[in-house]
DNA sequence: TTTGTTATTTGCGCTAGCGCAAAGAGGGAT
DNA sequence: ATCCCTCTTTGCGCTAGCGCAAATAACAAA
């Protein structure tokens, strides 16, 4: 595979950049190719690298000291992933990042992003509007953890993911397609899979979603809005 | 009261610039001064101003639909905050800022400050160290709450916040004073009034605090930290 | 000192959601 | 077609933590 400066430029933090910065990028960096479950970097490794995802999907992913995993961030083709180390001195990455499917993302050094970052402003201001987003996310994340209930949650998870990763089936309606296990939905929303799975069943005899192996399709976005707002009954 | 260029350099985001460039933020700035209880902005507010604490305790809150809320950070004395409207147009605060305690704060336009930092790499930096900061934070709170059981996250709330605005009451030993209601801790650790409230009588029990009105002193730091890791019992 | 207000504690009952276990289903490989 | 592996479903029992209500305590104002 060959990534030309133009694509680049569908990465948002890219948007604004010369064609001859992007060429400077390509020069600087790797084709990394993984298969799917593998991972692109580990919580805890210095954070010598960042990434832009080329094709396929990935989860940001973060373990507690039990071995129990929470689902922080899913991660679309031309997105930027694992920057924190053009930031921070001595960065290490707070989350694991792992493939969803087979997946290849350019892995450039953190360092060349810092030493650009100097002199160019659009840089740093698309990239720390990535990051206000990533803020503004996390806040209402947590916000929904602490005070929702796991239904109106997992609503606003498949929503939010749907948003983020869904690929529509049929272009009349908005019926969107999640290729996540019950397992991925349960750690991005922090629950089980056995409450997912039984959500979902309910959602499903409503007419709301499929549910298949590994695969949710929302046929009826309106009808989550509304259990995410506690319309619904 | 009068703040002079000096002292802003004691806001981690200024730390590197000119005596020239501090002057120039204290020639644009108002002194807000407000009462406890009393707001600087409110969650949904065109995010024109960013605001240094300058003296008091403040905290940043979000509201859910049903008017609960949860509290997302606690801002010290020399801390930014609100600065979002400096990195995204049209944008509104995410999150409401009340005062914990009388304070005072520096109000800057947030368009001054995006001027300023098309010319000035450092600022840019810091303040992308600021955010990087909060994203960890946040991810780890959100993991916190998604996995650990209730006393454990106050125990972490607890020490997180004896961190950030805890005030030493003695020298020698680590005892902190945090001006903190049960509400408070309830709202920053995802939990009720009641359920903090018995976690700490039973710690008062345990002495490893004490717990007054409006006031938590922490008199055993190191067994809040067993707590905190599951290595109590 | 008294009174009023607000924060905190504690008993008590309840239920949302967890999590085990066992059965069922989907899909790839041979 | 069959086997195997992994993912999902569902019944079932349980408990952590919620949240009401009433008592108590701390503080402020008069």
């Amino acid at each position: 595979m060959k990534v030309n400066p133009g694509d680049l430029r569908r990465v948002n933090v890219f948007r604004d950049a010369s064609d001859e910065d992007l060429k400077l990028f390509i020069e600087n960096s790797v084709l990394r190719s993984i298969e799917e479950g593998e991972f692109f970097f580990f919580q805890g490794d210095p954070a010598t690298y960042f990434y832009v995802l080329i094709t396929g999907r990935a989860k940001l992913l973060q373990t507690n000291p039990t071995g129990q995993q929470v689902n922080l961030r899913t991660i679309n083709e031309w997105q930027m992933f694992g920057a924190l180390g053009a930031v921070r001195e001595n960065a290490v990455y707070p989350a694991t990042a792992q493939a969803l499917e087979s997946s290849a993302a350019l892995a450039v050094e953190s360092s060349f992003l810092k030493e650009m970052m100097q002199t160019r402003p659009d840089l740093n201001l698309n990239l720390m509007q990535l990051m206000t987003g990533y803020i503004m996310e996390m806040q209402e994340r947590y916000r929904e953890l602490a005070t929702e209930r796991v239904e109106r949650r997992i609503a606003l998870t498949v929503l939010r993911l749907a948003a983020q990763i869904g690929k529509r089936i049929s272009n009349e309606e908005m019926i969107v397609e999640l290729p996540l296990s019950r397992q991925d939905m349960a750690e991005a929303s922090g629950t089980t899979i056995f409450t997912v799975s039984r959500v979902l069943a309910d959602w499903e005899r409503r007419g709301l979603v499929e549910a298949g192996r590994e695969r949710v399709v929302i046929r009826n976005p309106h009808g989550l809005v509304q259990i995410s707002e506690g319309l619904d009954q």
